[in-house]
DNA sequence: CTATTAAACAAACACTTGTTTGTTTAGTCA
DNA sequence: TGACTAAACAAACAAGTGTTTGTTTAATAG
């Protein structure tokens, strides 16, 4: 272990850390510098000395969170062979990313690439590397010719999406029930 | 017609427009007061004659809005009986409402009433007035047993909420088809 | 015509924003 | 020990925020 990369690896992390909480929890614009600065306990200015921007904070969350939950979201379908199961899974893991509020993982839901001018394009690539991946879990569904699997893919979505909203901890379900009911509700017939 | 009111109220009404159209499309912190003005082209400070505040002037939105899409969701599920039909009707008539970029409708769903601490509760209430309305609309579906309908309006709700980051009225659906297909993605079965 | 008021302007207010600068402290390495 | 550097501090900067103030214009009503 190299001491030095070491301390200031923590320190680096802990501001990623802070900064991805803080971000989630009050979305990007709502968050300042100073904000940061006293979570992780330090003044504003010396967050400079790590990154060179705010912009360039919020980069390195949303590449960080992409490359976890695709890597999440990869390992929760991959032991699955049904196509059904496997929406399931992928739905019951992206929920739990999105709601959950210390990981880096939900800002990419949070945080809107608009709200980053200057990094917009990048963040709309990171985005659309998981969205790749959730397109093919779409895609490989038995589908009856009448349903749009564009459409579904964007209800699946924008259901799992909204639920950063309304998500408690404390409510009757778990994140991965209901991932796993709002897969089965599209699924099923659910009328009787 | 009183001239006085009129004018006095053709001046407020260009303010409420032009601030629910800047409010859609940017976000409630993100738009300013000077951004405001230049629209209806008057002096920022001009427009406290008309508003008390920033804050005011979105709950007169709100308020103006919650009437407008209540009254416009009644109307659009009022002649049918069959609860399906029902629900594809109010499912249409809400992803109007959001995608309307003109209309004061769509201001309800992109400005979170946690944006405007001071009147929070007053702004879920009027959200809860609509809610409420489509709260019966999956009230009266015979669902099977294993079905949660709370889950079920929330997963409706996210993927018309949704529909506001991603539509386009230039796509291949318009706002009333994409409204429908959602809710035949629930009723039916869509695997084959 | 005059008194009143609606409606706007022009300018500043106090505050917050992201960021920059110059300096100091503490630890590393030859 | 002495040179170097990582890492932070303290303080200010320019720009933008919502809002307030005093004043002016223009229309209305008695």
């Amino acid at each position: 272990m190299d001491a030095k990369a070491t301390r200031s690896n923590s320190r680096n992390d802990a501001l990623l850390d802070a900064a991805a909480e803080l971000f989630a929890a009050q979305g990007f614009k709502a968050t300042s510098m100073r904000d940061i600065a006293k979570a992780v306990g330090m003044l504003p200015g010396s967050i400079y000395y790590h990154f060179a921007s705010k912009d360039d904070l919020l980069l390195a969350i949303y590449e960080a969170g992409v490359d976890q939950i695709t890597a999440t979201f990869a390992a929760a379908i991959a032991p699955l062979d049904d196509p059904w199961l496997r929406l399931e899974a992928g739905m019951a893991a992206l929920i739990r990313a999105i709601t959950d509020a210390s990981s880096t993982t939900s800002v990419i839901f949070k945080v809107e690439p608009s709200d980053v001018p200057k990094y917009e394009a990048e963040l709309i690539a990171f985005r659309d590397k998981f969205e790749a991946l959730f397109r093919t879990l779409v895609d490989e569904l038995p589908l009856h010719a009448w349903v749009d699997p564009h459409l579904l893919r964007l209800m699946l979505l924008g259901a799992a999406n909204h639920a950063q909203l309304w998500y408690s901890p404390k409510g009757r379900f778990a994140a991965d029930e209901i991932g796993q009911h709002f897969a089965r509700l599209v699924q099923a017939p659910i009328g009787r």
